[in-house]
DNA sequence: TTGTACGCGTTATCAA
DNA sequence: TTGATAACGCGTACAA
């Protein structure tokens, strides 16, 4: 009972300090005991360790983080959750972030740049190991990507990534992607390919665009400004660039189209058999991302698969491996696409 | 330079102390400045705010959190994360959340007991201001929740609830939503209705069993036990249920089915197509929960939507309610469903 | 093996 | 309006 500087502890809760005092041991013990440090007397350990139990002790999680600078938890910043994509690159990252002892902090950017930059600035107020992004449609200034990275925060790109910021990016072959499945339809037969698509200050959007052009330059077609169609990546937008296409006279229209994701493809859809348009007969189409509707689509739609759960589970064990020293920053890492053909294409 | 006990902070990141220093004010002015307290002199204020923005200063949330016994963070434990309904149920919360100031950590039980209680023990380490949780399938032990919310852990159940541990349940009507379906089948002449049963042992399981029930008591229909199948949740049960009705003699098959959910339904659509029997005529569906497939498959499938998103957001906002004592927990809070036709019930 | 002293970065409290 | 002090709960470093 000396008049010693102890903690009042004013909240219920159990803490070392508590536990430390009903056994008249000094509160690192109990922490040493608590976190399986070898140099603990055996009986002194399995006395704290029931005591700990016994009184329902919750490691307090905060305070560690502040001791030990380090919260074993990632950020994670989507522009959407709905879209079956991002959940499914979610479970990836949690698959990961689970095995490797780390939570994760969610964020949902809404494609919009400020909620964005919000959501960063909140991830590094608490302290996170390190940040996990998809970038949102909006972006045009990066500096928010550069100032963190530059903090020293570990950052990894995954899906729509930012080259050139040092940070390591996952994502497929936007090109190459695009560029097989144009192949695809191009040694099929078709000749009059249009492209739907996504916004080109996207790296994604660029990508793919890139790869159409290229494919059909490998072969020889004439690139036809106007069977390129801007058309973001919803169903909306992929609906208004079909919509667009069919403005052109029956003679001029394409024969086929290259969405560039899903959604759009499915937009795309809509509009032809709206007009009764029959897919593929008179249009083929063919998306990418391999949405879980695809396969049940009025015409199940030709796509490229893209493994959502691996890029997360690449993107999450890449970030975690920076963040240990295990890795440097700033690589390059792709995940496979594979054709996947169903019907929309006429091929089989 | 006297002889103060100063911090040396040997992270390189700006502090409020650091700040404090070079202006030479204390760092509780410079923490109140920051907070828009009022009671700080404007021009003080002014010069913080400019310094605190020339380091590029990052309130230290762990830090504010230990010390304020808040994290302003709430916790969600999910059962899946790939299904389509519990990405919008996230996003829900995250709307409600975000617009309250809270963040978001997510955990995914896998559908596991093990897990699920790890995750609880976490967020509580975590210790975030409140829990939101659809219980995993595997759960039969409810002391985990118990003992959360005797250490006054704010709780709210939704989706798969457990009622009477005194937390709010924020879900639809399970017996209400699966009698309505039900009965929308008997009124259109369907008579041999069977069932495709989630495990009873989840709430969502047996108020849709009671509900199926319910409808054919009020309508005179004998209830037949062969008719009820349990399938589970998921493709894979119900196409195996769908598989055991139909090796029921020919006459004794029902003619219509009401599936727990629209995973389930999707199961037995594929079976009765392998089986080559047309749906509805040969045998009618019903699904529930509106799963974005709902309407794609090869028979759009007629099912209860499920306001996915407000029951995330409803949920959240309950917990939030709860957190900063403007509600008091152990509410039923129910949100509402809405028959959605199409054509696997015949009816249209 | 165990204990002491102190820092992690912030805020509440009370005094000036 | 401002400042000094202590506390939030835990872990590191060093001493015993």
């Amino acid at each position: 009972m000396a008049g010693k500087k102890n903690t009042p502890n004013t909240s219920g809760r159990t803490t070392v300090q508590l536990i430390a005092q009903k056994l008249g041991v000094s509160a690192m013990t109990v922490s040493r005991a608590l976190n399986g440090k070898p140099n603990v007397d055996p009986k002194t350990r399995d006395r704290v360790l029931a005591a700990a139990r016994k009184s329902g002790y919750t490691p307090n999680h905060i305070a560690r983080s502040l001791a030990l600078r380090r919260t074993e938890t990632i950020g994670v910043v989507v522009p959407e959750i709905s879209h079956s994509f991002f959940p499914e690159v979610i479970r990836g990252i949690e698959d990961a972030a689970y095995s490797a002892g780390y939570h994760i902090v969610l964020t949902h950017s809404a494609e919009d740049d400020c909620r964005e930059r919000d959501a960063i600035n909140t991830l590094k107020s608490k302290r996170v190991d390190g940040i996990l992004i998809s970038t949102a449609q909006s972006v045009t200034d990066i500096s928010t990507y550069r100032d963190a990275i530059r903090q020293g925060v570990p950052f990894v790109f995954f899906d729509r990534v930012v080259q050139g910021v040092g940070a390591t990016c996952v994502s497929i072959d936007d090109g190459d992607c695009c560029a097989r499945i144009t192949e695809h339809l191009i040694g099929h037969g078709y000749r009059a390919i249009a492209h739907l698509s996504g916004p080109t200050t996207v790296s994604i959007g660029k990508g793919r665009l890139n790869g159409y052009k290229e494919a059909l330059n490998r072969h020889g077609l004439k690139l036809r400004p106007e069977l390129i169609v801007e058309s973001g990546f919803h169903e909306k937008g992929g609906y208004s660039a079909m919509e667009e296409l069919l403005r052109l006279p029956a003679r001029e229209r394409p024969d086929a189209v290259v969405a560039v994701n899903d959604p759009a493809a499915f937009g795309a859809m809509k509009a032809l058999q709206e007009h009764k348009l029959r897919i593929p007969q008179d249009m083929a189409i063919v998306g990418m991302s391999d949405d879980v509707r695809a396969e049940l689509a009025i015409c199940p739609l030709t796509t490229m698969r893209q493994p959502a759960f691996e890029i997360g589970k690449t993107a999450a064990s890449a970030l975690i491996a920076e963040i240990e020293g295990r890795d440097k920053p700033g690589r390059k890492l792709i995940v496979e696409t594979e054709l996947t053909v169903r019907k929309s294409c006429g091929c089989v």
